[in-house]
RNA sequence: GCUCCGGUAGUAUAGCCCGGUCAAGUAUACCGGCCUUUCGAGCCGGUGACCCGGGUUCAAAUCCCGGCCGGAGCACCA
């Protein structure tokens, strides 16, 4: 019944169903509380995107809330067009949140809960260098600096704050256990000095805490209910939970994965600036790299991003890397029906035609769906691919598509002789794409992995395409997805030039 | 090196907690067919996997032990 009067909701209502993310442990309707916690210290890329879309299915299935919050701590490392290129970036990808903040609003939040660990002992000011604590910490033995009394250490802190210690000199730890099989319970650094201003805060601080204090606090007072993060930091749930409990706060529920990683594609910070030193890739921006900026040049729709985040991850510790085919093929799905279809040959060569009517055509920007069409004029000469002609000998049929069939006369170097057929399409003759001589060039940039399996760069990361476009070309939008048919799907990447960018087949 | 975590078809996953219904489901890739004025999309069918070895049990992908392989952490980064 239901599927004579609607069968697309019902197909639609099943795909729903099947790409459902599993349920969230401990998760009441209503108040679950999730958030996005980005260091704007680097341009965002598919893994923050991805783990961001986790956050936002999750916040939005249960009717919960989102923050955008931003970890920025290190005024060393962040820098203020990083927030807005994650800000940019999460709205692509349709992520909306509910609130937004930036930690080093709460410095003196975080200075009050210091105070307090340390009239409560449980924290202490160390001067030993990094590399005696980190022998410590490996040794599990604890310096002399953690038996200071509490006056010391409280009058050790005011000095850290005041500017009469200066950087390096000295840091805030949490008496933990340096006894714990969990090397991070072995007194962490809490707050360490930083002389370096801050794009937002400016120097108004110069002591600045540590991810996990900030982190544990943060979770806390912002009523996070669950948190989702890669599993580099599952050895971080003990420690911060510690912290919270120490301060009196609640502890959310951790749900861990591993991280994102795409084959043949760098998406550490530092590998991909020394790329971009190097000049082997262009920009952050370069179609080769998952950075958002990259996958939005790349022709990658977001929606596509989401739906394989729903139906191809998997909530596991287990290592993966995504092949990029598996995205490709959604992306693909969902390219179809809304891509104009064009025609551009590459490699082309010129057919002249015997006998061929003078015609002025009107070709389908879609074959099945309404968007629109285009008007050709064709004499007797037209471009064809150089590839469909291998093989061909005299009196072979070939059929421009939308035209006439034409038979193989004689092939030259960059010439060819037809003879026209017949305007009727003949059953088994090959289908080709043609231009006419009022064509336009066009240049297609071919971007694949930057490494290849055996870790070494790829060569042809980035391969050119030149050929003709059909005149209509100049009709398509900068970022317009459209497929040039028989060779793929293409992404115009300039406003004015012709360049494309190839997407996939 | 130490500590934790994990290993299901070519790839990505479901199942594992609460052993049997799993002679292992899905997606993608591949092969074949249908459809199609694209080498795209769609439809139908097919090939293909529980890391290895022991143990527990009437019964193990599921529980236990060992091995091998992989990942994460061992920062005054997050």
């Amino acid at each position: 019944m239901l599927e004579e009067i609607a069968p697309t909701l019902l197909v639609k209502h099943k795909t729903k169903e099947e790409k459902r993310l599993p349920p969230l442990p401990n998760a009441e309707f209503g108040k679950v509380v999730t958030r996005l916690p980005p260091e704007p210290s680097g341009y965002m890329h598919i893994g923050h995107a991805m783990s961001g879309i986790l956050n936002y299915i999750y916040a939005k299935m249960y009717d919960g809330k989102l923050w955008l919050r931003f970890e920025d701590t290190n005024p060393r490392k962040v820098k203020l067009e990083y927030y807005e290129n994650f800000r940019k970036g999460y709205k692509w990808f349709g992520i909306e949140w509910d609130y937004e903040k930036c930690n080093s609003e709460d410095l003196n939040l975080y200075y009050e809960y210091a105070n307090e660990l340390i009239r409560k002992g449980l924290a202490y000011v160390c001067f030993c260098s990094k590399e005696e604590m980190s022998k410590g910490r490996f040794m599990m033995v604890g310096c002399a600096h953690r038996e200071q009394p509490v006056q010391l250490n409280l009058s050790l802190w005011k000095e850290m704050l005041s500017g009469e210690l200066e950087e390096g000199a000295a840091v805030l730890r949490l008496k933990g256990d340096m006894t714990s099989k969990n090397t991070v319970m072995r007194d962490p650094t809490l707050f360490r000095i930083i002389e370096h201003p801050h794009p937002i805060v400016g120097d108004k601080y110069r002591v600045w805490p540590t991810y996990d204090i900030a982190a544990a606090v943060e979770d806390a007072i912002c009523g996070v209910t669950h948190v989702l993060r890669s599993s580099e930091f599952a050895l971080r749930d003990e420690l911060q939970n510690y912290i919270r409990s120490l301060l009196g706060l609640q502890n959310p529920v951790f749900v861990e994965y591993s991280r994102f990683e795409f084959k043949g594609t760098p998406l550490a910070k530092r590998e991909i600036r020394r790329l971009i030193e190097q000049g082997i890739v262009s920009r952050w921006d370069d179609p080769r790299l998952a950075t958002v900026d990259g996958i939005k040049r790349r022709g990658l729709l977001p929606e596509a991003i989401k739906e394989f985040t729903i139906s191809q991850t998997g909530l596991t510790y287990t290592k993966r890397v995504y092949a990029w085919e598996l995205l490709y093929a959604i992306n693909r799905r969902m390219l179809d029906p809304i891509a104009k279809r064009y025609f551009f040959v590459p490699d082309p060569i010129l057919v002249e035609v015997e006998g061929a009517p003078e015609l002025h055509v009107e070709l389908p920007l879609h074959p099945s769906e309404p968007l629109g069409k285009r008007l050709v004029h064709v004499g007797n000469k037209l471009y064809i691919p150089r590839r469909d002609l291998q093989g061909l000998k005299k009196g072979d049929v070939l059929r421009l598509k939308y035209l006439y069939n034409i038979s193989i006369k004689d092939v030259a170097n960059d010439f060819v002789n037809a003879n026209f057929v017949c305007r009727e399409v003949i059953e088994g003759v090959p289908i080709v794409q043609w231009v006419t001589e009022d064509y336009v060039n066009v240049r297609v940039f071919v971007p694949d992995v930057l490494y290849q399996d055996n870790g070494e760069l790829n060569p042809d990361s980035l391969k050119i395409v030149h050929g003709f476009g059909e005149k209509a070309c100049i009709e398509i939008k900068h970022g317009e997805r459209v497929q040039f048919e028989r060779f793929g799907f293409c992404i115009r990447d300039d406003a004015n030039a012709l360049d494309f960018i190839f997407i996939h087949t």
